[in-house]
Parts: C-alpha cells; structure tokens; sequence
DNA sequence: AATGAAACCTGACAGC
DNA sequence: TGCTGTCAGGTTTCAT
C-alpha cells in the first residue's frame, strides 16, 4: 500500500503521539508470516523498551527505543495492506490485527495487514541498515549516476529501493508524467536535460505528496485512520483512457515488470 | 551483475 | 446469489 509519502505520514504523526511512551506488553498473532524475528524475540525485545523516536526510512517506519541503557530498534514495513493504527483498548480488534502493543500511557499501538506482505522485526542495538539513498535527500550527481549505463526501464529502475529507497508504483508514475519521460525509456539513455527534469519531479511528487497527507487509492490511513488527499492530484496514476489533464490525449496503461504503468503517449517521449 | 517473471496473500469488483 | 477472473501503494526468490 504505502509509499514514502504514507509511510512518512504515517511515522510524523507516531512519532508526535507516542514519543516518550513506554510499551509495556505485546500480543502478537498465531500466523507467523509477518515476523521477520521470531515472536518470542519480538516480544522480549519491545517489552520494558521506551520509544526514544519514530522515524521513516524509505518505506520503512524506524522505531528507537531504549530499554535500561541498552539501544533497540523496531522495523515496520507496511508491504501493501499494512496499517499501524494508534487505539484505546475498548476498541475493537480489527480483523487481520497481527500484533498489538500495549503502552503505558493505556493506549495500544496496532498492526493490521490482511494481505500479510508486511514485515515486523527487532534489531538489538541501533544498526538498522537499509538500501538505497533517500529521494529527498540526493544530489542531482548522484542521483544521475544511479542510471548511469543501465538498460532498464526507467520506471523500473525508479522502482528499484537498492537505487532510490521509497519511492512505488504511484510515485514512479507521476514523476515520469511531471518529467515528460516515457516510463519504457531505458535509464541508462536518458539525457542530462531529462535526468534533471526526473530529479526535480520525483521531489516536487513526494513533497506534494507528504503536505497532503499521502495518497489514499482504498485502504491507506494514517496512524489516526484519516485518509489522504494526494489521490486527487494524481495526473495519470488511475487515470487509465481518461483526457491528459494537459494535453487532452487519453491516457495510456501498460504493464512494466509486472507493475500497471499509466503515461500520456502525447506529452511523455 | 542485472533483468524479468513468478510467488507470496486477501479482498474488492466486474462480468456472467 | 454465486462463481470466475482480474487487479491492488510491495518485496523476495528463482531462472535466464
């Protein structure tokens, strides 16, 4: 489901509510698909920590806590269905619910993912390694040389998290629209002119994006279940035989690496 | 090394 | 009212 504008969304507003808290308890569920770690290491290593900071690193949600003098993190990745929702105990328990946090503060911090592609797990120490360079956060020389000589789509390299970490399927899409770059291209061939015009868009989209709130196509929510807005600023992602908003020529869906691709055959070469 | 297809899951929706 | 097929904000694994 979440790309770097929701996952980003999703950790802002965590991190404003249950910074400081303690978690006291964990439940995790019966189906172990979700837990990267074992349950049984899970569950020691959350129970007793305080929740120094909540932060996103490309689609993942970092936790930092602390337990005694000993630094512990906590990954979330949300996968397509995921959902980390902030609840009181008398609430009910979502169907899908793979785990359950309980703080000391009396609230619980849930984990919801009917499809199960989400990943939970536990690192002792603060060594969380992810891949990739931040989107917002590259230069243009290094974010040019991530498509230096490769012969992939550039839809495809965009969705590549070893390259670039956060950026999905809606994101790719719009920055291709916004640049004028036809998502088939090879990556390797585009020119400097091109690189530059992708460099801009993919910051312009994901800054859009986090201001409003992320996107929601049908289950995103935030960490208080509101919903995004992005959505109706998308130009092509969903927008499959309707008018280019620019050029009125209808919009074209293709599929790339298995991924549903939308472009405009008109103002994308 | 790099590329692409298939696999992993459940639910929603369209068409018959 | 079913049933079947298709599709979905993602990643990993396995062949080429």
């Amino acid at each position: 489901m979440p790309e770097l504008p929701e996952v980003e969304t999703i950790a802002r507003g965590l991190a404003q509510r249950i910074t400081g808290d303690t978690i006291q308890s964990v439940w995790l569920g019966s189906k172990p698909e979700p837990l990267k770690s074992s349950a049984e290491e899970i569950a020691s290593t959350l129970e007793g920590s305080r929740i120094e900071s909540v932060r996103r690193v490309g689609k993942h949600i970092v936790f930092d806590l602390k337990h005694g003098r000993e630094r512990r993190q906590w990954i979330v990745h949300l996968g397509m269905t995921g959902q980390l929702l902030l609840a009181r105990p008398e609430n009910e328990v979502a169907k899908h619910t793979h785990a359950l946090l309980r703080l000391a503060s009396g609230r619980e911090l849930r984990f919801v993912d009917p499809r199960r592609f989400g990943r939970l797990r536990v690192i002792r120490g603060d060594g969380f390694q992810p891949t990739g360079r931040e989107p917002l956060d590259v230069g243009f020389e290094l974010f040019a040389s991530l498509f230096h000589k490769r012969k992939t789509p550039i839809k495809s390299a965009l969705l590549n998290q070893k390259l670039l970490r956060g950026i999905g399927n809606i994101y790719a899409d719009e920055s291709l629209f916004r640049a004028g770059i036809r998502p088939r291209r090879r990556a390797g061939l585009l020119t400097r002119a091109q690189l530059r015009a992708l460099f801009e868009s993919v910051q312009q989209v994901l800054n859009e994006a986090i201001t409003a709130g992320g996107s929601t196509i049908s289950d995103y929510v935030d960490s208080e279940g509101e919903n995004g807005l992005f959505q109706f600023q998308h130009r092509v992602y969903g927008r499959e035989a309707e008018p280019c908003l620019v050029c009125r020529t209808p919009i074209k869906r293709l599929v790339i690496t298995g991924r549903s691709t939308h472009y405009c055959p008109q103002c994308q070469k």
